[in-house]
RNA sequence: GGCCCCAUCGUCUAGAGGCCUAGGACAUUGGAUUUUCAGUCCAAGAACAGGGGUUCAAAUCCCCUUGGGGUCACCA
C-alpha cells in the first residue's frame, strides 16, 4: 500500500470556476491511499494521472466532488502538474428537497410517495405493464432509461435538466441541445442544488412535444402500440395512427399516451366500458337510447364519413329533432367509445368508420336492454 | 461530529449597490373560449431566512446566527 505524505503545514487551495476561492488545511487531510498492496492505483491517483495524461483543461463535476480536490491537487502539485480548472456544479436533487437524487432503494421508496414524484412513478406503473417491462418496480424515473420506456422527448429531458441549476437570463425557458451548446456558460451555473420538477419536465414534454410535426409523432407512437400488441405491423397502421394522432392534438403528451386510446384498436366487441360513464350518459338519461338509436339509422345512411360532412349530417339532424349538442353528445361519445373523453366527436366517428360506429352503437343500446 | 458548500415566490430561476412598490417560467386559484377532455387566452395570489454592520442608498458587499446539503474507503 502507498500513501501520499501530506505536508501538514500546507494550505491547499483552488479557485473554483463557480465555487470561487476554496481553501484546505494541510493539516486536516489524512493521508491518502494511492496505491492499494496489490500495485493496483487508486481512482484519486489515477484521475490526476489521467488528467494530465490527456491534457485536461477542466474539471467540470458534481460538487459532490469538492472534497476530494484537495487530495488532487496536492498529487498535480507533487508530480510537477498543472492543475486543470476546476467547476463544482450543483447536483441534480430529489424533487422538492436540497438533497441528492438517489437511486438507493429505501430512498426510491421515499420518492414513490412523495406528492411530486409520485405522477411519474404513476405514469411507469400504468404503461410499463402494457408493454410487459414490468412496473416502476423494475423502471423508475431516477433512471434515465426510464424516460424513453414511457415515451418522453430527448428533447424534454434535456431542456429540463438543462435548467437545473443554469440559465440563460430571465426570460429563456424552452431550449434546444444546440442552443444550449451555443449559449452554455459557466459562469450562470447557479450555486445551490436544484431539486428535478417533475411538473416542470412535464410541460417541456407539452412543449417538445407541440413543436413535433406529425409524422414524426406516429413515428414515436407506433413502437408503442406494437410492443402493448394493439397492431401488428407497424406500417399497415401507418395511415390510421396518423389520422387518431392528429385528431388527438395537444391530448397526446408522453407517446405512451396513445395507448389510452386502445378503444380505436380494440375489436368491437372488445371495447371496455367505463362503467359509471355508461351509467351516466345512457342509462339514465331519458331519451338517451332512444336518440342513440335515431343517430344509428342516420349515420347508416351516411355515404360521406369525414368528420365535417359528419358534423353537418349531425347538425340538421339535431335540428330536425329539436335536441341540442347536450343531449346526444355524451352518450353517443360514451356508446362508441367506451369512454366519456376523447378527441372531437365527429373525428372520433370518423376515425372509426362507419362500420364500427354502427357495430357499437347497437352493441350499447342492446347493453342497456339488458 | 470534523472539513467543505449553499440560502430570492410552493418549485426552477432573473437580479453582479440605486432601473426592485423584486421580473419570468412551472404549479395553484379565478374568468373567457369549447360538444367531452386536452389546449389556448386573460387575470390573481405568492419570495429577498434572522440579526448586525459598510454606504447617501443593500436582495445585491462584510460578519454572526439559524437552517439546509455534500463528504469523510486499500469505491469511483
Amino acid at each position: 500500500m502507498v500513501r501520499y505524505l501530506v505536508d501538514r503545514s500546507a494550505k491547499v487551495a483552488i479557485d473554483d470556476e463557480i465555487r470561487g476561492h476554496v481553501e484546505w488545511d494541510g493539516g486536516l487531510i489524512p493521508d491518502p491511499v494511492i496505491m492499494r498492496g496489490n500495485g493496483m492505483p487508486l481512482y484519486n491517483f489515477a484521475t490526476v494521472i489521467d488528467d494530465i495524461d490527456l491534457e485536461i483543461t477542466h474539471v467540470i463535476r458534481a460538487e459532490e466532488h469538492l472534497s476530494n480536490t484537495p487530495v488532487q491537487m496536492l498529487l498535480f502539485e507533487a508530480l510537477g502538474a498543472t492543475p486543470p480548472v476546476f467547476a463544482h456544479i450543483p447536483f441534480v436533487a430529489a424533487p422538492g428537497t436540497k438533497e441528492k437524487l438517489s437511486k438507493r432503494e429505501k430512498k426510491i421508496e421515499k420518492y414513490r410517495k412523495s406528492p411530486q414524484f409520485k405522477k411519474l412513478f404513476d405514469i411507469a406503473d400504468d404503461v410499463l405493464p402494457k408493454l410487459g417491462l414490468g412496473s416502476s418496480e423494475t423502471l423508475n424515473p431516477v433512471m434515465v432509461a426510464y424516460y424513453e420506456a414511457v415515451g418522453f422527448l430527448p428533447e424534454a429531458v434535456l431542456n429540463s435538466l438543462s435548467r437545473l441549476g443554469w440559465s440563460l437570463d430571465d426570460k429563456t425557458e424552452n431550449m434546444s441541445l444546440d442552443f444550449v451548446v451555443e449559449n452554455f456558460t459557466l459562469d450562470r451555473v447557479v450555486k445551490a442544488p436544484a431539486g428535478l420538477d417533475p411538473d416542470k419536465l412535464l410541460a417541456y414534454q407539452e412543449y417538445w412535444m407541440s413543436q413535433l410535426p406529425l409524422e414524426k409523432k406516429v413515428d414515436g407512437c407506433l413502437p408503442f402500440l406494437e410492443k402493448a400488441g394493439l397492431i401488428d405491423a407497424q406500417e399497415r397502421h401507418r395511415e390510421f395512427v396518423g389520422r387518431l394522432v392528429e385528431a388527438l392534438g395537444d391530448r397526446l403528451k408522453l407517446f405512451s399516451d396513445i395507448l389510452s386510446y386502445d378503444e380505436y384498436f380494440v375489436s368491437d366487441d372488445h371495447l371496455v366500458y367505463d362503467e359509471k360513464a355508461f351509467e351516466m350518459r345512457i342509462q339514465k338519461p331519458e331519451r338517451a337510447v332512444e336518440l342513440l338509436a335515431k343517430y344509428r339509422e342516420v349515420l347508416a345512411a351516411s355515404s360521406i364519413f369525414t368528420a365535417s360532412a359528419l358534423e353537418e349530417g349531425f347538425k340538421s339532424w339535431m335540428e330536425s329533432e329539436g335536441i341540442s349538442y347536450g343531449d346526444i353528445i355524451h352518450a353517443l361519445r360514451v356508446a362508441v367509445s367506451g369512454k366519456a373523453t376523447g378527441p372531437g366527436m365527429f373525428d372520433c366517428l370518423a376515425i372509426l368508420g362507419q362500420e364500427r360506429c354502427l357495430n357499437r352503437l347497437d352493441q350499447a343500446i342492446k347493453r342497456v336492454a339488458k
